[in-house]
RNA sequence: GGGGGCAUAACUCAGUUGGUAGAGUAGUUGGCUUUUAACCAAUUUGUCCCAGGUUCAAGUCCUGGUGCCCUCACCA
C-alpha cells in the first residue's frame, strides 16, 4: 500500500535507484566511529580521516556546500559536504537525502571557520562511498525544534521519541546503567541470576489479580505471574543460596501514573540471612542505583529530586519500627484495640471481615492513611503485623509482629522484605486461611501444595526482598509517571493503524496462529 | 468504575461573536562554499478525532462515542 508512505520520499527513493544506488545497503563502511568519542578526543584526532555513521537530523545547505547534523547513540557531530572536495557521484546523493535518513561520511576531522568540530567529506575524482545513504527513511521526522511533545505519540512511537530527543535516549540508557549497577552488586555478593517461570498454574507470592491465559495442547488454564517469590524460594530449598531475578510481573489491575499492567521487580533471596541483612543489601542497592544514575554530587552527597521534593539518599537511611511510627503519627498503640476502634471510626476505616487478617488489614489502612504520608523517605519501616504477612516469619519475641520491612521513598512503597517463613505447617495454615477468605478478591485461589512440600524438605533461614524497579527509577530520574520510565508502556491499540496496510486481514491471521492445522496458503 | 480537561497539516501550534482553513517546521523549486533553529524567494499538503443534532451557515454550539492526560478508588 503505497499511500502509507510519503510520496515525496518515494520519489527520492526512485531517484536514488535511478542513480544506481542501493537505498538499503547491507553494509556500512568499515571503521565507523562514534560522535562522542571523536569529539572527546578531538585534539588528538584532528586532521585524521575518520568515518561516522548516523541519522541526519539537521541540514543547512548552500548549493555547493551542505552541513549535516548527524546523530548516533552517543550524540551529535557535524559533517560538511563540499562540491569541490567530494566526488561528483557522492555529492549528487545530497539531492536524494532527507532529514531522518541514515548516512555515513568519511573524511577529515577538522574545524569550521567558527571552530565547530566537523567531518569534512573527502574523496576527489572517481572515488565513491565517502558519502553514502545507509537507509532511506520514508516517514518524516518530527519538528526539529520541539520534537514529539504529545505524550500519547511519544509513548506509542517511542522509537521517534528516542531519536528526536537526546534527553529521552539518555534517560533510558541511564535506566540500563542502573540495572547493570544493581546486578554488579548482586554478583559482588555471590548471588546467582536465575529465570523462573512466567506461566504459573497457581498464582501466588503477592496479593493481586492475575492475567489468565490458556495452553492449547495441554488444555489448561495458566496465570501470568504476579510475583516470582515462590519459585525463587524453591531454589533455596534446592541449595542455591543466593539468587536474584529481574522479573517482569503482570497484575490485572487499573492503570495510573504509578501502575502499568506489566512491570519489573527484582526479587532476591539469601540463605542464612534475615530481614536485617536485607535492609543492608537494599540500602546498598538503592545507593548503588543512585550513583549509577549520576546522582552523587561532588561533596559526596547523593540527592534525588522527585515531584519537586529533594531526597537525600546518602546512607545510612532512617530505620523506624512500624509500631513506633504508628504510635507517633496515629497517637495510639497499634495493639490497643479499643483505642484503634475509635480511630478507625474517626477516619472511616472499616474492618473488611472476620478474623485477625481483616483486623490488622484495617490497622494497616490506618497506617497507610496516617503514617505513610509522614514518611517521605528514604526510610525502612520494620516489624509489620504478622497477620498481614503470610510469607514472613513471626518474631520470636512477640508473634503479633513479623520480621518484615518496607522501604519508602518519594511517598511510594519501593521495597518489601521478610525473614522468609520456612515453617511448612505454619505456611500451610496461612495459605489455607487466605484461600478460605472469600472477602478478599485478591487472595490466592488455591494453596500451592508443591511449595508447601518444598518447605517440608527444609528451607534454610533466609532473608528475601523485592524492589519495584520502575518506581525506583522514577525517583532516581525524576519522572512523575511510570510511563516515562517504561520504553513501551501499555497502550490501547492504535485506531485505524491495522487497516492501513490494506491487504492483511487480522482475523484470518489470528485464526492461523491458533489453529496450526488449518491449511496454509 | 466516578469526576475534570484535551483532540485542527507529517511535526509544533494559532483560529475572534457561528460566516471561504492559518503560521512556523518538514517537503518541493530556484539562489547561495563555513552554517549550526542558516538565510532569501516561490510553492504543495487538511476525514478540523468519529457519528448525529441545532442553524441559511458549525473547527466553533448541543448530544453520544473513541483516544489520551489529570484526579479519586484498587494496587507495587
Amino acid at each position: 500500500m503505497t499511500d502509507f508512505f510519503h510520496p515525496d520520499r518515494l520519489q527520492k527513493l526512485a531517484d536514488l535507484k535511478g542513480l544506481g544506488v542501493l537505498p538499503y545497503p547491507a553494509r556500512c563502511p568499515e571503521g565507523r566511529e562514534r560522535a562522542a568519542e571523536l569529539l572527546a578526543d578531538f585534539d588528538a584526532r584532528k586532521g585524521q580521516t575518520v568515518t561516522i555513521a548516523g541519522r541526519v537530523m539537521g541540514r543547512r545547505g548552500y548549493g555547493k556546500l551542505a552541513f549535516l547534523d548527524v546523530i548516533d547513540e552517543s550524540g551529535r557531530i557535524q559533517a560538511c559536504l563540499q562540491k569541490d572536495r567530494l566526488s561528483s557521484a557522492d555529492f549528487a546523493l545530497l539531492k536524494c537525502m532527507n532529514l531522518g535518513d541514515f548516512v555515513s561520511i568519511t573524511g577529515e576531522l577538522s574545524t569550521t571557520k567558527v571552530g565547530d568540530p566537523t567531518v569534512f567529506g573527502d574523496g576527489a575524482g572517481d572515488s565513491v562511498g565517502n558519502f553514502t545513504i545507509l537507509c532511506k527513511a520514508l516517514e518524516n521526522p518530527p519538528e526539529k525544534w520541539h520534537g514529539l511533545s504529545d505524550s500519547e505519540l511519544r509513548a506509542r512511537r517511542r522509537y521517534v521519541d528516542l531519536f528526536s530527543n537526546q534527553e529521552v535516549r539518555n534517560d533510558f540508557l541511564r535506566r540500563s546503567a542502573i540495572l547493570r549497577a544493581m546486578k554488579d552488586i548482586f554478583f559482588g555478593h555471590g548471588y546467582h541470576e536465575v529465570e523462573t517461570p512466567v506461566l504459573h498454574p497457581i498464582y501466588g507470592g503477592a496479593n493481586a489479580r492475575p492475567f489468565v491465559t490458556h495452553h492449547n495442547s495441554l488444555d489448561m488454564q495458566l496465570y501470568l505471574r504476579i510475583a516470582p517469590e515462590l519459585y525463587l524460594k524453591r531454589l533455596l530449598v534446592g541449595g542455591i543460596e543466593r539468587v536474584f531475578e529481574f522479573a517482569r510481573v503482570f497484575r490485572n489491575e487499573g492503570l495510573s501514573q504509578r501502575h502499568n499492567p506489566e512491570f519489573t521487580m527484582v526479587e532476591f533471596y539469601q540463605a542464612y540471612s534475615d530481614y536485617r541483612g536485607m535492609v543492608e543489601l537494599t540500602e546498598e542497592l538503592v545507593v548503588g542505583a543512585a550513583r549509577a544514575a549520576g546522582l552523587e554530587q561532588e561533596n559526596g552527597k547523593i540527592c534525588a529530586t522527585f515531584r519537586e521534593v529533594e531526597y537525600d539518599l546518602s546512607p545510612p537511611f532512617q530505620r523506624v519500627r512500624y509500631a513506633d511510627a504508628f504510635r507517633e503519627h496515629v497517637g495510639v498503640d497499634a495493639e490497643d484495640r479499643p483505642a484503634l476502634e475509635a480511630k478507625m471510626a474517626e477516619h472511616h476505616v472499616k474492618v473488611g471481615g472476620n478474623g485477625e487478617y481483616h483486623w490488622w488489614k484495617a490497622v494497616n489502612d490506618l497506617f497507610e492513611e496516617l503514617v505513610e504520608p509522614e514518611l517521605p523517605g528514604p526510610v525502612f519501616v520494620t516489624d509489620y503485623p504478622a497477620a498481614i504477612c503470610p510469607l514472613a516469619k513471626p518474631s520470636a519475641d512477640n508473634p503479633v509482629w513479623a520480621e518484615r520491612f518496607e522501604f519508602f521513598l518519594g511517598g511510594m512503597e519501593l521495597a518489601n522484605a521478610f525473614s522468609e517463613l520456612n515453617d511448612p505447617q505454619l505456611q500451610l495454615q496461612k495459605f489455607e486461611e487466605q484461600v478460605a477468605d472469600l472477602d478478599d478478591p485478591e487472595a490466592p485461589n488455591q494453596v500451592d501444595m508443591d511449595y508447601v512440600r518444598a518447605l517440608a524438605y527444609g528451607m534454610p533461614p533466609a532473608g528475601g526482598c523485592g524492589i519495584g524497579i520502575d518506581r525506583l527509577i522514577m525517583v532516581l530520574l525524576g519522572k512523575d509517571s511510570i510511563r516515562d520510565v517504561l520504553l513501551f508502556p501499555h497502550m490501547r491499540p492504535e485506531v485505524g493503524l491495522a487497516d492501513a496496510s490494506g491487504g492483511s486481514d487480522p482475523e484470518s491471521k489470528t485464526s492461523g496462529v491458533e489453529t496450526p492445522e488449518a491449511p496454509v496458503q
